[in-house]
DNA sequence: CTGGTCTTTCCCTATTTCGTGAACTATTCT
DNA sequence: AGAATAGTTCACGAAATAGGGAAAGACCAG
């Protein structure tokens, strides 16, 4: 609205939301799963998850604007993008999930009783 | 496809990519949020979140085939809709969480021979 | 310089999802 | 019975997103 927007940085954009929306796909959380194994190259990702070069990159893509993943490029050869995971904004999430089962806890007791009734 | 589908109960089809895809809406995490609280109304929700009754039905109804939150009538008014927290499937995505941060433990405690090395 | 490799971007179409407004079901109140 | 309430479902169009394939950009090897 007003022209002088706070205009977020790309790699500040990383909010919950766009951390689970990254993550809610089977192919981006895949890869994450893949890079928690290690680093890996971007052809090597899409030759594991199965996908065409140009999908790959743009699951990628999200990842890397979800603050997930990093890039780099590597000494040896400079075509090579290497991905590997970011726990920073991971985190967040991770924090947001504690809150949320703080309130379940209550409700978890409660549930046990209930079953325990049956 | 086929007419003799496994059909998947919908109370089954919670998946991890289930969880995800309906955490990852602003609207619906702020009814989580709202619900570990305690147990709420639609209407209640719906005021809360600042969303239109159809709108608020619907998004309750993708927490619901996520096996997220449990509906359930009152007994002293059978119109009204109470909404709870399930916190069984969220325990799903807690363990998917923390099977990727095992891999990252090992290469955060790379990371760290690596900077302490230089 | 030329060919081959690694990865990304662009154009296009198909699918999904969101929100709005009207209609509908079920239930309560007078 | 008739009107009002609580919530859901069914139209519709708008917007975002995913995938495929062609082509481009950057780089190494001969």
């Amino acid at each position: 609205m007003t022209s002088a927007a706070p205009s977020p940085a790309a790699t500040d954009d990383a909010t919950i939301d766009t951390t689970l929306a990254a993550l809610a796909d089977p192919i981006r959380r895949r890869s994450v799963e893949l890079l928690a194994e290690r680093p890996r190259r971007a052809g090597e990702l899409a030759i594991a998850v199965g996908v065409s070069p140009p999908v790959m990159s743009r699951h990628l893509r999200v990842l890397r604007d979800a603050a997930l993943v990093d890039e780099e490029h590597p000494p040896f050869d400079a075509r090579v993008r290497i991905y590997s995971l970011r726990a920073a904004h991971m985190a967040e999430l991770r924090s947001w999930l504690a809150e949320a089962e703080a309130g379940w806890s209550e409700q978890l007791t409660a549930l046990k009783e209930h079953l325990e009734r049956r």
